[in-house]
DNA sequence: AAAATTTGACCCTA
DNA sequence: TAGGGTCAAATTTT
């Protein structure tokens, strides 16, 4: 259909493919040397070697991303003059306005996605990355607003992790974060661990136990912990209606803040489309069960409570 | 001045 | 066509 046809997502090619298993193998590998480390050595004596390690998954996760992710291959339809259906019309000159811009814009059903449930603001927030707004909505019946963050790393290191914030409880307050996208950014806002994504496959950082040595044995519950933030914040506190949730977390970071129980958070990962095409989560988000895509052997591992 | 947020408009999908 | 996701100019904050 000439250069206005609506661009086709592109699958990837056998090469593509071969090199993403490739990938794969060798990420699976690396977890496999990585606990191995850890049952031998223990947690103290190997930290150069297990930081070896993680860079190591981080780098194959980054590049499965690049690799895996459909948009690129749009884009590369994209720069070879298909446009969208919808501006039939701009096929009759190729410079790139700002509205052809808006025009090319792509929703990402692909990516992968999780959810985070919580009563405890700081676990969404202090999530190790910053993030910067770009759009709030009205959504029907909900009372609150959804608010999108985008990485702030989107414009210089074209990451394209995305989530969204809601206020879905009013008493006791419950926020509902739903996150779109690996990071494939490099800046952590401190702590190199400190992680965003609890379900990443670059996650390896998470840790998830039954034993909290304080409170978790008394409530039942499991808890998440992940390094201290002292840089930047993504916001600046209440003051803006924008962010409902947003302490500004001093350095004296304590992991007790971020316990959890199932009464206090659900996760639910999926890679809607991908992994589970059948499964449409919308807004159903089984209360006190976590499904926890850990990836550290294979692409996806549930975990249910 | 630069960075971040707000907000109305545009676009996509069901 | 409605609802939701994203863009980007305008505005506010740092």
């Amino acid at each position: 259909m000439g250069c206005c046809s609506k661009p086709e997502i592109l699958p990837a090619s056998k090469p593509e493919r071969s090199a993403i298993e490739e990938i794969i193998k060798g990420r699976q590998l690396a977890n496999q040397l990585l606990s191995l480390l850890n049952h031998s050595l223990g947690d103290d004596g190997s930290a150069p070697a297990k930081d070896l390690v993680l860079k190591v998954l981080s780098s194959f996760s980054n590049s499965i991303t690049l690799l895996s992710s459909n948009e690129e291959f749009q884009l590369k339809a994209n720069t070879h003059g298909h446009k969208s259906e919808s501006s039939t019309e701009s096929c009759m000159n190729d410079i790139s306005t700002l509205k052809d811009r808006r025009v090319r814009y792509k929703r990402r059903k692909n990516s992968k996605m999780w959810i985070v449930d919580s009563t405890t603001p700081g676990l969404i927030n202090n999530d190790g990355h910053a993030w910067r707004k770009y759009g709030q909505k009205v959504i029907l019946n909900a009372e609150h607003p959804r608010h999108y963050y985008k990485c702030t790393h989107k414009s210089d290191q074209g990451c394209r992790a995305i989530k969204h914030v809601q206020r879905i409880q009013k008493d006791p307050p419950k926020y509902r974060t739903t996150y779109v996208g690996h990071h494939s950014c490099r800046t952590f806002l401190n702590d190199p661990r400190s992680i965003s994504d609890p379900v990443s496959e670059d996650c390896p950082f998470v840790r998830m136990s039954f034993e909290d040595p304080i409170t978790a044995g008394k409530q039942g519950g499991f808890f998440i912990s992940y390094s201290p933030s002292t840089a930047k914040q993504e916001h600046k506190g209440e003051k803006t209606t924008s962010n409902p949730i947003n302490p500004i977390q001093s350095s004296s970071w304590d992991y007790r803040d971020h316990l959890l129980s199932p009464s206090h958070a659900t996760f639910d990962s999926l890679d809607y489309d991908t992994i589970f095409p059948e499964f449409d989560i919308g807004d159903d988000v089984i209360p006190g069960v976590m499904n926890m895509g850990v990836d550290f052997d294979d692409d996806i591992r549930l975990f249910d409570f």
